[in-house]
DNA sequence: CTTGCTTTCAAACAAGCGTTTGAATAGATT
DNA sequence: AATCTATTCAAACGCTTGTTTGAAAGCAAG
């Protein structure tokens, strides 16, 4: 029972300590004790603490992929709707709250400070994500538009559900903590598609009083917040 | 002539190993090194390594705050304008590369992965943009809108610009390394107002053909990205 | 029971860390 | 010149780190 236990042991207890205190400040000693193993088990089944970081990253990755999986739309849905289930689904992985937390964690950490883990991650991970949203900008935006152009909306399109992740205890500190805890992940979703099609032309700026909307270039009806 | 000259080395050295390393990663021996000082001079001029960071830290904060000043409007000036300027300024003091380029990195290290400086650095640095903020938005949004609902708006603009510094070598590599290197200030600042104004009907929309334009709800003719 | 193999464990290792110390040095004051 | 104070320096301190070791423990097969 005690077979390979103590190295599936040792993996987690590593991911939750590299994901909340950093490769630097993870300890190996910290991670065995969390573990309820004995230090040299670290050198043992893996061989160092760079090789046990990069397998923990490894498996935060895969057992990241499947879990929060982007939805399969039936051809003929509006791209709004693409884009606002882009926008949904991407929240949902960055902040939703699921069984190892720490997968996101070390995930998002790699990529604030990378380090040799993040070239992968950053190929198996974000360009695929990267790839689905660029299809659906193409498909929104009109076709004068250059790629730069259309990564530079991609990017403020993900710039805001990165944020609510990565500067949570700024934001929080600053808008107030009672306030910032009522920010769901269906919120963040509303306001984010709305201000995000509204900048592209597909829903009605916020600022815009309820009849002058105006439709946007494609054939569907410029959807505001609802999904 | 050497007289303080050793602090001060000591502490430029200190906020740039800082700024790249980290406060755990960063060593003593290192600052000093880079100083060309002892490695006494850090516990004899400051007292701790702790106590050398927030030493860094203020430093920092202080030498950046007249660096890049927001502007002064003068009465009349449109609030699109306003907001334009804001970005602007905001985006300099993210990414334009001044002399001591640490100051920069290490207060945004700090909002990544807060410490005990955080605090000080959000209350002296950050919260005095958002008030700046906040109030170029209340004058553009409706009257009906939340509070919530400005931070909302407000945070999608801040997480626009943030982006560009925190996710630089990530959205690199996914952009290219080459057309990545062409995003100046100017023209992020162009994409990011006007794809805001636009979310908050203040300009055109990305996708509406030139003709279409609707004027915002206040005064001022909806002027698009030009200066 | 003995053998052979895998897994665990306490102990120690060298290296690096932040910190402290006490003497050496320099400069100004008397 | 002598005294005092501020500054520098090499050396060592105690501690924690990652890593290694060799023996002990468990366990299946002969």
């Amino acid at each position: 029972m005690d077979n390979d236990d103590t190295r599936k042991r040792v993996l987690e207890a590593a991911g939750r300590v590299f994901a909340d205190r950093g490769y630097e400040s993870a300890t190996i000693r910290g991670i065995c004790d969390l573990a309820g193993a004995n230090i040299a088990a670290v050198n043992y089944y893996f061989k160092d603490k760079k090789s046990l970081y990069l397998a923990a990253c490894l498996e935060a990755q895969c057992a990241r992929e499947g879990a929060v999986p982007m939805p399969e739309w039936a051809p003929g849905t509006p791209a709004a709707e693409h884009l606002r289930d882009f926008i949904h689904t991407f929240l949902r992985r960055l902040l939703e709250d699921e069984r190892p937390a720490w997968h996101r964690q070390l995930m998002l950490r790699e990529l604030a400070t990378p380090t040799e883990a993040s070239g992968q991650v950053v190929e198996d991970y974000i360009r695929p994500m990267a790839m689905v949203l660029k299809g659906i900008l193409t498909e929104m935006l009109p076709a004068g538009v250059t790629e730069d152009e259309a990564f530079l909306v991609g990017f403020s399109i993900v710039a805001q559900c990165l944020f609510y992740h990565l500067h949570e205890p700024i934001s929080s500190r600053l808008m107030g903590e009672e306030a910032y805890r009522q920010l769901t992940v269906d919120r963040l979703t509303d306001h984010i598609a709305r201000f995000s099609l509204a900048a592209i032309g597909y829903a009605r700026p916020l600022s815009k009083p309820a009849g002058e909307m105006v439709s946007g270039n494609t054939g569907d009806r410029g959807a505001a917040t609802t999904h």
